[in-house]
DNA sequence: GATCAGTGCACAGGTCTATT
DNA sequence: AATAGACCTGTGCACTGATC
């Protein structure tokens, strides 16, 4: 297909010069030699180049063998493309991974490639470039799914979370029985939140307990946190039949929770008839500790200085230095 | 020397918007 | 519509100067 002009000095495609195509191989001209090697594997590659090429072959050749020939050099060069996108994508999911399993930030202060420090993420996506060629290729020539931007960070998290949570609920519907376990949080932007922690048996026999998610609330009363919590469940037991599978709630002891008649425990029963309502043990000691402790005034002023060691010795190197 | 209030900056995530 | 850069924002920490 490569053709040249001896008074323009460059080369050309014969077939998108006669059907069109790209600038560089119909109207510039291409005459950088050094490149060429490159550029030809690029052009070769092109589905414009593919199209006029089969287009170039009428006449000359049986047309359903080249229409059959070319057919299957798409569908390689297809599922060769598939193969390598599809290997950048796991190595960007390792780096989101990476981060999640460290607790570490994946963003920076300053994302510009000038910058010193882009972020955890970005600094992983770097460090693999430098070891896989193919990531490096794709870093430096990708103009869609590059994988740096935090958009992508943040869709990747989100496929994450719903590969995550679909093996929970796959896990849920396998098993007989299944307890659950809440509370409210308040979060640094001061939004109420309920999180729901799933309890149960996997199919090795083992007893798992996975966190499945933070949900914001409208309020903190009942009607609210019932609500949630029953749209959660709902998502993981569809069926009527399967709502039998929820034997154990627990939850803190607070009055809007445990009410026998208007509290989540029992908007949730009604609902799930088995799901007996337990008061939390941890809560549970917890109050305990903390009634008998307030009741004895040597141990109360006891835990009194005990609170304020931290805060007197913390962030003064000359308080910290008499304790070495 | 200790304490406190004011100030500025880094951080990390969100939102807006231009570009492809 | 998808993407990515620029900008915005609330929080916490370090630094500085005034005061006791």
């Amino acid at each position: 297909w490569l053709c040249g002009s001896a008074s323009r000095k460059s080369l050309f495609c014969f077939p998108c010069l006669l059907f069109g195509g790209e600038l560089s191989w119909t109207q510039t001209g291409v005459n950088d030699l050094k490149h060429l090697s490159e550029k030809i594997k690029k052009h070769e590659s092109c589905k414009c180049h593919l199209d006029n090429s089969k287009l170039a072959m009428f006449g000359s050749v049986n047309i359903i063998t080249q229409l059959d020939e070319s057919y299957r050099v798409g569908i390689r060069k297809h599922n060769e493309e598939v193969d390598k996108n599809r290997y950048i994508l796991s190595k960007l999911i390792d780096c989101v991974h990476f981060c999640g399993a460290f607790e570490l930030a994946l963003r920076g202060h300053n994302e510009t490639e000038s910058s010193l420090n882009p972020g955890v993420f970005r600094g992983l996506v770097d460090l693999v470039s430098s070891i896989d060629s193919a990531m490096e290729k794709h870093v430096k020539s990708a103009t869609v799914l590059k994988g740096t931007s935090k958009t992508i960070q943040n869709k990747l998290l989100d496929c994450m979370l719903d590969v995550t949570r679909h093996f929970i609920i796959q896990q849920l519907r396998n098993t007989e029985y299944v307890a659950i376990q809440a509370d409210d949080t308040t979060d640094v932007s001061t939004k109420c939140q309920s999180v729901l922690v799933y309890r149960y048996i996997d199919g090795n026999g083992k007893i798992v307990e996975r966190f499945y998610g933070f949900t914001q609330l409208k309020d903190s009363c009942a009607e609210s946190i019932a609500t949630a919590l029953l749209d959660q469940l709902n998502i993981v037991f569809p069926e009527h039949c399967e709502k039998q599978k929820l034997i154990a709630q627990s939850y803190n002891g607070a009055s809007v929770i445990r009410g026998e008649s208007g509290g989540v425990q029992r908007k949730v029963r009604d609902r799930y008839p088995n799901a007996h309502y337990v008061h939390c043990y941890a809560h549970q000691l917890n109050l305990i500790m903390e009634q008998a402790a307030s009741k004895i005034m040597q141990v109360r002023i006891f835990f009194c200085d005990l609170s304020g060691f931290p805060a007197f010795f913390s962030r003064s190197p000359k308080r910290t230095q008499v304790l070495e």
